[in-house]
DNA sequence: TTCTGTGAACGGTTTCACAGCC
DNA sequence: GGCTGTGAAACCGTTCACAGAA
């Protein structure tokens, strides 16, 4: 699973990458686009990793693991890069996502535009609500989950997004695999259970939150100590330039 | 940073946990929560790991950083355990957040119960379009952006959500970070620059379907390839029981 | 000379296996 | 006997420091 290049996985097309590196590659990408809007052709590592808010030895660390990118004395070309990054991502085509559950929050990802312009198309709106089946959201016809398989088969989709209450949704996801769905986003404040081989990944808000209160804790409390027991210059967290990742 | 207790930020009440377990930490709260209300009122390490979508070994490694928890030979006892994991959290009390921007994602969040009943207070809305300022939303005003000094103080918020367009999200943490606010959630798709000691989290949607799309992108290469070369029982990332965590 | 690419050192996290307590 | 708590080992990720290409 890691630097091994010679594997039954690896190979020059397919380098297998540690996830941690797959987890910033599209935050290279967004920086890279960003520059390549204003004008830049090339960048340094250390212009990219400011930009991506990471320290530039990281950045070189995960580029490399993409094969030679850069031009030593130079830095990286900026559309060459995205190229490469969108390739090793699978991002080469328009991914078709499905989503199931047009509640609230539902409603408002069905209209983030964020996913158009990022490499996906929002191609089908799912709901178990009858109530709710035929509504036009963002151009989309909200179909009855029961429709799932077969749309999932038309559409192509291999990747869907669950926005649904925490008690309906290893229901759905369980629905999901079963019309061969193998890759889930999930919204609901809940574990799901999938079979080897369909990957899953969570966004629980009040987790976020939690966590944070965890360190807003802490801070208070190192304030309320006597000054000369803190360590100088730092209180609570560091945290260099460009905030902290999610992914842990 | 890491397991020294006798620093001068450690001590019994405030252990010295790992980023790991912290970020972990919340999911067996969740859990518990669950299993308090199904009647349970001990869990093994087993049966708690298995709820939160963690192993065994793991949990109870995490649990030894809160100090004596269980009981060997018996488990945990749940709203004891809820007890403990709400105190470390600092979730003794509702802690005020507020939420600034009220556009398609931001009222999503608003109208999210789960805020209010995992120990968090929307207490404020703000948004810098004057149009939407005074709108009410599930039982508050809208207000504008300049009125944050202001409400920051009187609601001692020392949490707050970015739901801005990513163009607004630096302005608004500088006034934020200005205003007092020490602890940032950010959904708006940049990298936000702060000074130490606040602590800021992100949430990207498009960048959690990316690293999707490369492990779509991987699984498809895969089986394209013969089937005498995939290791034997594995396609793509193999995922046992419970999904994958988005921290890393 | 500049800046990438990378071995080596380091630190944090997970897993293992079992000692110790109920 | 059962289950927690924990050293030790294995693993992964980050940082350092510099060799080497442009």
């Amino acid at each position: 699973m890691s630097q091994q290049r010679t594997g039954p996985t690896g190979g020059p097309d397919f380098p297998d990458l540690p996830e941690a590196t797959v987890a910033r590659l599209p935050e290279y990408l967004r920086a890279l686009h960003h520059l390549a809007e204003d004008g830049h052709d090339t960048v340094s590592s250390e212009g990219l990793a400011a930009a991506a808010g990471v320290n530039s030895a990281k950045l070189r660390k995960d580029l490399s693991h993409l094969g030679r990118t850069g031009t030593r004395g130079v830095g990286y070309d900026v559309t060459l890069l995205i190229d490469q990054i969108e390739q090793v991502l699978g991002l080469t085509h328009r991914r078709a996502v499905a989503l199931v559950g047009v509640g609230n929050l539902g409603h408002a990802l069905a209209g983030y535009a964020g996913f158009g312009t990022r490499g996906f198309r929002i191609a089908a709106l799912f709901d178990a609500d009858h109530g709710r089946v035929g509504e036009h959201i963002n151009g989309l016809v909200v179909r009855h989950i029961d429709d799932l398989p077969e749309v999932v088969e038309q559409e192509s989709i291999s990747i869907a997004v669950i926005a649904t209450p925490a008690h309906a949704a290893q229901h759905v996801a369980d629905r999901l695999v079963e019309a061969g769905v193998t890759s889930v986003l999930n919204f609901a404040p809940c574990v799901l259970n999938v079979p080897d081989g369909v990957d899953v990944r969570k966004v629980d808000l009040a987790i976020e939150l939690q966590i944070l209160s965890f360190h807003e804790h802490r801070k208070s409390a190192l304030t309320a100590l006597p000054a000369a027991v803190q360590k100088p210059g730092r209180v609570g967290m560091a945290n260099r330039l460009g905030g902290e990742a999610v992914a842990t």
